[in-house]
DNA sequence: GCGTAAACGAGACGGTACGTCGGGTCTTTAA
DNA sequence: TTAAAGACCCGACGTACCGTCTCGTTTACGC
């Protein structure tokens, strides 16, 4: 290995202190009090350094967020539809507790506020989740668990809605039970019917 | 007709200025771009008189979606559940559409960035909406439409988790396809297995 | 007397407050170490209203200036050109010193860097202290203190450029000395040859 | 030729880019809003290698005006005072005009702004030149030109006054007509009184 | 019709944070 | 050792909104 780029090189320990302010800057005070000053101050960083390297907030957020997702172990395959769910789901509903929580729900409302993040957030993070279920669930249909009818896309689709929802609404806990729960769902609809969208059609008589 | 309060009468030209001021500009910038300022500017109206009457822009924007959902018809009541809840979840998601989605993903964002709209938004908006399928639900159930095991909290809980990420998540559209979709999913859900939540136990060797 | 604009009435108390915060800082840092945030801070005094009310630091300082040389007395008429000069010279040599030179020495700084505040500092200020050495001059001259020939304009500017050299240049003291000197030497001018500029023609044999 | 320091020797083109891009730039936008980071652009080289030859900006400018002066010729010596005096402040006004005079300015400010500068600014510069027309009076009263009175630190002082001046507050152009104007001032205060600084002792009457 | 009193417009106020600029320093590779 | 490149900490810039305040004005009601 030889040469790299001219200039001085991008410094780790301040990347390092950059994000783990915000996440503790997030859990401390929640995602809505944290400003980029705060974060720049907490880390001991200048304010130009970090604009430097993110965009907005939100973007070291994610990225935080990234970081500890890629230690989390690759998909689950034990073989079975019904295990391989059932551990993604818990394994999922509890990356979506307590450090994680809040930096999720501020950034899917960042997401809502600035349209840049937004459009990164849906294809880069939204999108990629439900991707990785699907092939979980196409992985399935080639062994013969899932059958032809099954609409993945939508069952992964609804997972992640369920999930989201606890994570916005907070009505109800984020625990193996509904992730147990969930699974279930969605092991029926994937065996009864096949695919449930569209399976039956609506009454010509009932008008949209 | 008796005695009102003494001094100047509250000005409902000012009130209905601000709210149509705070739906025009949100539509046209966004929620997250709009400013109270603006709103008051817009609207021909003092700074003050909109702080007198909402603490936060996220409640002039519910006072303004809710005005509008009181324009709403009832629960529908056509004897059969499929028909009630097809019919309901297509007026939803209408609802869900156009004017409105943008101040519905604002608001859900500023739940999330404000601790104390949060609560309320999820007490008096949130809760009140599952509660009102719920009740749909329950008729049914009373009917005999519903089976004793069906849970009906869960099934109003999917069914606004799904239509709230597709409005975060506008990864595809909000039409009346995936409204019926979603009346089919559900309706399997609540027919197949009774309550799908805990009906199947998780398999002992399973960990959490 | 009546009706005044409407809203809030500008406050005296943080304008007193801005015009001393920046006089004391520029006499303890120096005009070049003050910063118009430090003003607003030593002020009590939010950056905003000092930024609504002025554009530059030096249109503060200018004011603060022109507010202390508001209380100064008239112009000097003992009926004398001679002691009329040596008054108003002194007097001038006097506001030149300690509390104002580094204020004077700043805004002339400061006009040579901002284009804008420039234009207004030689126009308002530099133009209108030439203005009234030579209404003394024109008064002497009706009179008949001053020969016609004198050019009072060119008299005037080099009582100015004798004080605003010292001022800047720092080499020699601002004294009454320096004062009594500079009249005489005015006087001589104004008296033995009528106006100096251009009284002897330029050799034709010296190139330009 | 024998051994120089060790290591690469000092780049003469980045010198000679810097001083050019100091003056191109201070020309074309004035000097006030000339940055070092821009002139290290402008002259393709790296800021540290400007901060490792000059310590402000000032001193940039300044050696490029003295690097300008250094083509200057000589003292006039014609044999008489006049010509020589009118020859100089012909040669200097000149030197204050067009492609300087911006330099001179900003110089000036800076030395108010910046303590460090503002003395190396006074003793190397503005002394320098006072001293060079001293001597040029000198060697006149050593012909005999100048009478003993007169006082030649004044004079000069005095002569260079009225160029700052017109520098600095622009109301009038630095034309070879002010420069002769300026020559006969002096000649005349130099032969009529002698020395003009208190030559006339101030009335008793007149009070400091 | 006249005083009391609240709401209204206007707009200045003390704040907080924004995102940018430039200062001067430091750390790398290349010459 | 100098140079180009460029990241770093730092301080200030000027702006945008926040939510509060103080004015003069307007509009109701109760006496």
């Amino acid at each position: 290995m030889v040469n790299r780029r001219p200039g001085r090189p991008r410094s780790e320990i301040a990347r390092r202190a950059i994000i783990d302010s915000a996440l503790a800057l997030t859990n401390r005070d929640g995602y809505g009090r944290v400003t980029i000053e705060a974060i720049a101050h907490e880390a001991g960083v200048s304010k130009q350094t970090v604009y430097r390297w993110w965009p907005t907030k939100a973007a070291i957020v994610l990225e935080a967020l990234n970081e500890r997702a890629a230690q989390i172990a690759p998909l689950p395959d034990t073989g079975a539809l019904e295990s391989d769910l059932r551990r993604f789901l818990r394994r999922t509903v509890v990356g979506a507790n307590t450090p994680n929580r809040l930096l999720l729900a501020g950034l899917m409302a960042a997401a809502q506020l600035d349209e840049t993040f937004g459009d990164s957030f849906r294809e880069d993070f939204l999108a990629h989740r439900r991707e990785t279920l699907c092939q979980l669930l196409e992985r399935a249909r080639a062994r013969g668990d899932l059958p032809d009818a099954a609409n993945a896309d939508f069952l992964a689709e609804l997972a992640f809605a369920a999930l989201w929802y606890r994570i916005l609404a907070r009505h109800q806990p984020l625990d193996s039970r509904f992730a147990d729960g969930l699974t279930d769902t969605l092991l029926t609809l994937a065996t009864v019917h096949g695919t449930p969208v569209r399976s039956r059609p609506p009454s010509a008589a009932e008008p949209a």
